[in-house]
RNA sequence: GGUCCGUUCGUCUAGGGGUUAGGACUCCAGAUUUUCAUUCUGGCAACAGGGGUUCGAUUCCCCUACGGACUACCA
């Protein structure tokens, strides 16, 4: 019997979420979508000393922006709630106790002080790897060291202790991951983790064990960092006898530095100046902002199809992606092996394919918005043919406003590099007679007006290459944009006349002979 | 340092014992356009190195180099 997939992201609300953790839940998402499973969210927030206020609210609000949907989180709850784990708190130590019933786990008592001491003192002794394991936690204090008597008193006096993982000497753990096959990591190279902290909560290790069980968890994706502690992991579930319902695992590949070394980090994106967060975030304590993708203009879906792609491709020629297709084509095998360098550029490459997808209308409300915050009014017909207009030049949607004001405000200011090269007494005279004549039109259009023009350029002898970027220059004042006839369409006749008659006058120092 | 993971154009990647090693982004050139952009066409550009195995390795194995992660009472 094939169980249901069941698939969680389990985040620490530590501060915003990470690009690469919303890609993680992303992975998970389309498993769960693409099996009919469930989506769990699960809050990771043991260690009390790093919440950071508004953190999860920020989560949350991430997901939702993306369009990954939960079927059981804190919010909407479900089965197992409650899905955060500082709620769940009292589940855990039955669990730990059953651990050192079993002798799989043990008490210790060692303070901050003596863990470092003892740290020294293998490092003085040149031993590779310091650590509290088989070897070392009989020079401790712990109840494998300790008189059984001593050990039930300090516990009955309220001393403060830990409770450690007993990994065993000498074992081979082997661990079967999805995507990278087989591997083998010799118990002697984990240490005897602490499982309960000194303030009762759990650690990461044992709350994630317990959870992923009772959840009944059936696959684990997580990010490749998680990849060394596996073992661990495998080590809890065998001794907590839920071998056989373990979870499968799956550790992503990490999500690179753009250039240089390291994993992607905040301080790349404020450096080579692109958001590493979904969402804008501002610090609660520093006060310090950083910048989200969805604040930058880009469209969630094309945010989505990005993310998706890096790690992991179809394996076909198809790069447009929405969320159903990711869903239908997503599997683990498909997921790439080696860390993935982050490229911004190809992510305004997916932004401007789905801008340009867009129907008008829908972009037109961009537009509109950027005009309301301009005390601008403008009809919902013309916005949408500006933005029909503008659609294929623009790679964000704030660029509709940015890149067309001249629709909507005359120009003050003309290219220099054309006027001077195209601004001339002949095209003045052709504009002086266009301007006028513009009244003549009984229709008002870009096919009337161009028809005019031609009629008039023809009058004079000229070429309608003569003088286009000099109208153009004279409407908008820039060098380059949409069809110049149906930008005159949109302004309208009087507005186009006024334009050349302020060109006129603004750029006769140009005029020569 | 130790453990583990990885390595195909600048980047994301397809492929896989015998291929002109394919696509996408970027970049460059040409065409179209009243300009710019779009679009179209074309171009530059890769199997980290060394040993094996094999008739034949980019593909399989080993070593080296390089990159990465982990190495907390953080997740």
């Amino acid at each position: 019997m094939e169980r249901e997939v069941r698939v969680r992201f389990a985040p620490s609300p530590t501060g915003p979420l990470h690009i690469g953790g919303v890609r993680t839940a992303l992975y998970n998402f389309l498993l769960a979508k693409k099996t009919g499973g469930k989506m769990i969210l699960r809050i990771e927030d043991t260690d009390q000393n790093r919440f950071v206020p508004g953190a999860e609210d920020y989560i949350r609000e991430s997901l939702e922006w993306c369009g990954i949907e939960l079927d059981e989180s804190p919010w909407n709850g479900g089965p197992y709630a409650p899905y955060r784990q500082s709620e769940r708190k009292p589940m855990y130590m039955q669990y730990a106790m059953q651990l050192i019933e079993s002798g799989h786990a043990y008490y210790a008592f060692d303070t901050a002080e003596e863990l470092d001491e003892m740290r020294e003192r293998l490092k003085a002794a040149k031993v590779a790897t310091p650590q509290y394991n088989s070897i070392t936690r009989m020079t401790m204090k712990n109840s494998l060291t300790l008189p059984e008597d001593e050990v039930k008193r300090r516990l009955e006096s309220g001393d403060p202790y830990v409770i450690r993982l007993k990994v065993p000497r000498k074992e081979e753990v082997r661990l079967k991951d999805l995507i990278r096959g087989w591997v083998m990591v010799h118990s002697s190279a984990i240490d005897d983790k602490v499982l309960m902290k000194s303030d009762g909560m759990p650690t990461y290790h044992l709350a994630n064990i317990v959870d992923d069980h009772l959840m009944q968890i059936t696959h684990v994706i997580r990010g490749e960092e998680w990849l060394p502690s596996a073992p661990l992991h495998v080590l809890l579930y065998r001794y907590l006898g839920w071998e056989d319902t373990m979870p499968e695992f799956a550790h992503l590949p990490l999500l690179l530095k753009p250039d240089g070394n390291g994993k992607l980090s905040k301080r790349d994106g404020d450096k080579l100046g692109f958001p590493v967060f979904p969402l804008r975030w501002q610090d609660p304590f520093s006060g310090e902002i950083s910048s989200g993708y969805r604040e930058a203009g880009y469209i969630p879906e094309a945010f989505i199809n990005f993310l998706a792609f890096l790690g992991w491709n179809p394996g076909t020629q198809q790069e447009i992606f929405s969320m159903e297709e990711l869903a239908n084509e997503f599997t683990i095998e498909r997921i790439g092996k080696s860390g993935t360098r982050f490229d911004i550029q190809k992510a305004r490459w997916f932004n401007e394919q789905y801008l340009r997808a867009k129907p008008d209308a829908e972009l037109a409300g961009y537009l509109l918005k950027a005009l309301e915050e301009h005390n601008i009014t403008c009809s919902p017909e013309k916005a949408e043919k500006i933005a029909g207009l503008m659609k294929e030049r623009v790679s964000f949607p704030q660029e509709f406003w940015r890149e067309a004001a001249y629709f909507f405000v005359a120009p003050t200011e003309y290219s220099e590099k054309v006027a001077s090269k195209k601004w001339n007494s002949q095209s003045v005279a052709v504009f002086t007679d266009f301007r006028n004549e513009l009244s003549t039109l009984s229709d008002f259009n870009a096919d009337t007006v161009k028809d005019l023009l031609v009629s008039i350029l023809e009058r004079h002898g000229m070429k309608i290459g003569m003088v286009m970027q000099a109208l153009r220059l004279a409407v908008t004042g820039a060098e380059a944009g949409p069809d110049l006839m149906q930008i005159i369409e949109v302004i309208g006749r009087e507005e186009t006349q006024n334009r050349i008659d302020a060109a006129i006058s603004a750029l006769s120092q140009y005029v020569t002979a």
